[in-house]
DNA sequence: TTATTTTATTTTGCATACAAAGTATCTGTT
DNA sequence: AACAGATACTTTGTATGCAAAATAAAATAA
């Protein structure tokens, strides 16, 4: 590869992750609006159906979501019934994120959400799903670093 | 995989590529400090580095920036003398941009940044490289259908 | 030509993303 | 116990991302 043709946008593995992050945002719209809730929101949500009363902390390192962010996100998804935010009592810095009823029962309705998103994707079959996963886990890796979380 | 599977954070494509893309923004940061930029308006350099004077439209195109917020970036891009936007003088409508002999300039010295950043990607080779490209070309175009651009 | 529709871009309102600074609290030390 | 340093979050300021409404100008229909 010439000099030249480092800086094509053709050749920039980093505008794919960004045209194609950006696509599934916009995919999921429609889909979640029917939930009330964003994508990031959802994101959020998914980490809380697998497991009920979790730590911010927790959340922003399963979510890979930053704190700053995540903070605004959970008084939103609070507001709108789906968790209860709790200090802890054992340690007051601590925040202990809990489903409402509400927040609960939510899930039911999301299983259409991927079952939905996955119709428009009918022509990557899971091989190549699956392949795509490995290869973005090790690039994550590269990219966070030894520090990364992962 | 079973239907409980399909709402859990590790199985999920989208999940990834949020994580990978905003991983992505956050190694180009400090290289794009000392231009003076930040990674959406890398990407509109290096667009306007392929060809000189495009019109906006065409910029949204390639660069998969949406046009509201292309132009903002544009904006600050102007501001800091890196381009220059001029209305068409055949249709007013259109806004032809170009680079400015600073703009023009900067890309010998933005040759540096995918250099650097592809020091931190040592472990993907050149074949699991274009693998990944292949796969999320394929990808973009199923999530945004036979409308979409490509 | 005048009214209608389409096109190119901007504006608006809301929701992140994130570095950096700030706050409250806890832990280990002396 | 008092203090320094580490933690867990929140706040602040800047920069998108995007749908939807608004503008302005060109193309087309009547």
């Amino acid at each position: 590869m010439h000099e030249h043709d480092l800086l094509k946008l053709e050749n920039q593995l980093c505008h794919r992750f960004y045209s194609v992050s950006n696509a599934f945002t916009r995919a999921y719209r429609p889909l979640l609006k029917s939930l009330d809730i964003t994508y990031p929101q959802y994101l959020v949500m998914m980490a809380m159906w697998e497991q009920d009363k979790q730590t911010i902390s927790q959340l922003v390192e399963k979510c890979r979501i930053d704190a700053g962010a995540l903070t605004l996100i959970l008084q939103k998804l609070s507001q709108k019934d789906f968790v209860e935010i709790t200090p802890s009592s054992h340690d007051k810095r601590v925040k202990v994120v809990a489903l409402t009823p509400k927040g609960h029962a939510t899930k039911d309705d999301a299983l259409a959400v991927p079952k939905q998103l996955l119709c428009q994707l009918q022509n990557l079959d899971a091989a190549e799903m699956n392949q795509l996963k490995t290869l973005i886990d090790k690039l994550y890796c590269e990219l966070t670093g030894p520090t990364g979380n992962d």
